[in-house]
DNA sequence: ACGTAGATACCAACTGTACGGTATGTTTTC
DNA sequence: GAAAACATACCGTACAGTTGGTATCTACGT
């Protein structure tokens, strides 16, 4: 079996596979609990491979989180929850996505960023950081929507665009904790459903946006 | 110095001081970073002492889950949100009592079973058990005023009292995970005053509740 | 009231190993 | 042929857990 080279890279490279397993592997362990070993071992490689990519485990997690923003980046950027024209109904298609994504295997539709987060806000500050921009950059695309929601209403809300974009993402994170305690994806969509009446009636339907 | 003895505990007994340990570094550290070392250290004992209290490091994660609920829930027991007539407003006020909660240092305001969960979810069903049902009971304390609320209104809402409970619940521990990414409170407190205003909306003043 | 036996609570020193990281060699790519 | 991308074998230590004790409490008989 030849092995995977840059050039022709069946399973991807070293690197790559390692972020993979990173990815798989701390979401369902975690950060501490997960070792070198364990990455080296999913991925396919050795710890030779390991530390030549990576300097240390921290460094590792800090590339975990910019892999998880790139690949999630883009798998937002081409979801299909953009296509209405109306501002609103994309925020509100957008939580629907996300409702939609809660199913099967915890490990498997969790957020990286959010584990990581608890484990390493404190000891960790570099992967701390990384994951804070992967949270609020994704966050960050659901403003521009969510400004025009305002302005088509003539909203003078006590919240601003970025207030809600967030809490919105952090609804979606607490809702992820729930199902990982009761073992249960019910409970998320449960509480993404709530979250999106929460929407519906911040915009209430009674003032209905002007055509421009 | 006279080391305390269960008849004349100054600083509590040894498995008291273990547990009070776990919830503090636990929460800053998280559960698999936090070592037996660490804790026997800042509880002042030595791993004798720490192996008679717990068999195992996953027993002292129960345990402190466990403690965790009892201490809590004494505590919210006789928090003041309590005093309003209205059931809605006894619910307004125990999220705004959990805001003013929200200042200070992250690991002294943020809950530990909600961090726990995250890292014991698929290896230690132990902890997470524990921790679901210390999440679950002190969700629990408000249905009853949710169920009173929904019934002095004659709702027929599509959700339940329980399923408004918990993702109160879930919308906290969120809004905490918001918190420690940004190392900033003031992100946790205003998702919570979301969360507040969506309780606001979904029981409509429009319809103010019928005296009995 | 007092002595004492057995249990509980705690301590100090140790152990096997699993961990993050290193040193050095080999293959692949350009 | 030089550099990057791997692999193999190894190292020091920090980790969860053990062993074998000593101090302290409780129950009970006298």
């Amino acid at each position: 079996m030849p092995r995977p080279t840059k050039l022709n890279p069946e399973r991807g490279d070293a690197r790559t596979r390692l972020l993979e397993a990173a990815r798989d592997t701390i979401r369902r362990k975690g950060f501490s609990a997960t070792t070198v070993d364990d990455l080296c071992k999913a991925a396919g490689v050795t710890k030779g491979a390991y530390f030549h990519h990576f300097e240390t485990k921290e460094a590792l997690g800090v590339a975990a989180a910019q892999f998880w923003a790139e690949t999630t980046g883009a798998y937002f950027a081409e979801a299909p929850y953009h296509a209405p024209e109306d501002p609103l109904e994309r925020v509100r298609a957008y939580i629907a996505f996300r409702r939609s994504l809660i199913a099967g295997d915890l490990a498997e539709f969790t957020c990286l960023v959010g584990t990581m987060t608890q484990e390493a806000y404190a000891s960790h500050p570099a992967i701390r950081d990384a994951c804070a921009h992967s949270m609020l950059d994704h966050a960050a695309t659901l403003e521009p929507d969510i400004a025009l929601a305002i302005a088509a209403r003539a909203m003078k809300p006590e919240w601003t665009a970025t207030d809600l974009a967030r809490h919105i993402q952090a609804a979606i994170q607490g809702a992820f904790i729930l199902a990982k305690a009761t073992g249960d994806p019910g409970q998320a969509r449960s509480s993404l459903d709530h979250l999106a009446r929460y929407i519906d009636l911040l915009f209430d339907p009674a003032e209905p946006p002007k055509d421009q």
